[in-house]
DNA sequence: TTAAACCCTCCAGTTACAGGAAGGTCAAGC
DNA sequence: GCTTGACCTTCCTGTAACTGGAGGGTTTAA
């Protein structure tokens, strides 16, 4: 099938499933007239990409879990351990997160937020000790 | 001061100094030799934007901090606003990865994790429906 | 005088695509 | 047979916010 119907099927944009086969995570063969030719099995692994990166594996990621979804004779353990290490990763950056939220409230609740210049959250960006 | 000088006082890296001159967050003088001369309001300047980066802030809402910064007349509501959405741009990030983590832990957890092949979590991002 | 430690500009690479130009192909309708 | 529009192709550029490196000039200390 054309790369356009592959596109509807697998819920990714004809750009993207380009850029994938430029970064050889796809080889799909080619008709006559130079068109790209999806076979069924094609369409299934740029499925299996959509869904590992909508869980946020990085593209280094999908290409590792692709060669385990490809190995027949994998280990679940190996797909168990790259799982793991991408909910470490969410922990670590979820964390991150909240204590950058917890700086950015407690400057937002020592500002007064009317028309005049006070502001306490640009004297604790400029360097000043915040007195809140 | 030269920019080795101005990049221990602000703890940014030189390569990222001139970075942000290029984009026009700051312009220093430059000293006959031809080597870019800091000021101490410079070096504040580089310094505020350090910290607003490392609270989250993009380089364009530095910019729009800045701007205020350099307003003596600035409302302080403005400045809250903008930290504001950068507060409910975080919490949208948290949420987006606290839900991805729950759906890596369950198929995490689906997972015998041994050295046979049988693995829901592949499956999972293949497409078919798992049993866990 | 020479070597190290600075400084300069410019170019390429990073991540994961998106947008657009310029052109070939195909199916439908007149 | 011809045109129109929807496809498809490749190639180039841009995104965010830098980082690394090449190739070269300057300053400072020994």
């Amino acid at each position: 099938m054309n790369i356009g119907d592959a596109a509807n099927q697998c819920g990714l944009p004809t750009k993207t499933i380009r850029y994938y086969e430029d970064i050889k995570l796809v080889a799909p063969m080619r008709s006559e007239n130079g068109y790209r030719d999806y076979s069924e099995a094609d369409v299934q692994r740029l499925a299996f990409i959509q869904r590992s990166r909508g869980l946020g594996f990085t593209i280094d990621q999908c290409r590792e879990l692709l060669s385990l979804y490809d190995d027949r004779n994998r280990a679940s353990a190996d797909v168990k351990a790259i799982a793991r290490l991408k909910i470490d990763e969410i922990d670590a950056k979820i964390n991150e997160l909240k204590s950058l939220k917890k700086t950015l409230k407690s400057l937002v609740a020592g500002c007064q937020g009317d028309d005049r210049p006070d502001c306490p959250i640009i004297d604790d960006l400029a360097g000043a000790i915040s007195t809140g």
